[in-house]
DNA sequence: CACGCATATTCTGATTGAGGTATATACAAG
DNA sequence: CTTGTATATACCTCAATCAGAATATGCGTG
């Protein structure tokens, strides 16, 4: 299974929205979820297999933990937009800033619109030539 | 249907990318993608009706362009792992730091001071439900 | 009006994936 | 060894969805 199709699922979603703040053990995301054990089960076992999971073994216990990689390549993917709604709303655009040189920066606190930003490629109003 | 849906499907997310360098005709992603019109067609209802795209009319053609909203929204959701990613890879440098704490290995690049990393923020509830 | 081009819709069959229930495996403790 | 707990898997059924073919709609032009 892909991974698009993997994040399409809501409860695997919130699985791994669970596991963004600290590993944990079946149990405690069935119990958090209220959702039968089987489907945790199955759930992770999907996560598991595409990379976004990993589990250690802790006696009876499975621990399961976020791992970056398939998040990673959908945020890839969408980088691609980012360009465009900037140009559309400017607001997000500090927000883009951040992702790999955010520690550097002091907290920006400026609100101008219209900075580095390219706009999106000149459209043609009806540029067909055939 | 449900936006993370929409974008598990790799025929739409093609034509999302291409929608992103300009407004297009739907006989001009039909040939693009080589797909058959009907199916270009019927991907682009489903994108319109979950708000990826618009269209406005140009005699007997559509033209299509993106929306910002939706992409936006997943990309909102993103944003929660973000944070864990560079907290995993500080946590790693640091796990790193205390394995080879005396042997030589190649310097890093500038790395800050486990001290002054800044944490990820306390988790608010956003709230996703089943 | 009739034709042709661009796009949309409908129908069908096949596939896939989710939920539920029951059961299997693994381990810890008495 | 027996029991209880934690997790995984198997099996079934149902609903959703995709691809493909055929057809319908809308519009400009001769």
């Amino acid at each position: 299974m892909e991974s698009f199709e993997i994040i399409a699922e809501p409860s695997r979603r919130a699985i791994l929205s669970l596991l963004v703040s600290s590993q944990l053990s079946v149990g405690e995301i069935e119990r958090q979820l209220r959702m039968p054990q089987p489907a945790v089960s199955k759930h992770l076992r999907i996560l598991r297999d595409a990379g976004f999971v990993e589990a250690t073994v802790d006696a009876q216990r499975r621990l399961y933990r976020l791992k970056p990689g398939p998040l990673q390549e959908i945020d890839a993917w969408l980088q691609q937009f980012r360009r465009f709604w900037s140009a559309h709303i400017d607001a997000l655009e500090r927000h883009l800033d951040r992702m790999y040189q955010g520690r550097n920066r002091p907290a920006p606190k400026e609100r101008t619109a219209t900075k580095k930003v390219a706009r999106a490629k000149p459209q043609d109003h009806q540029g067909e030539k055939k």
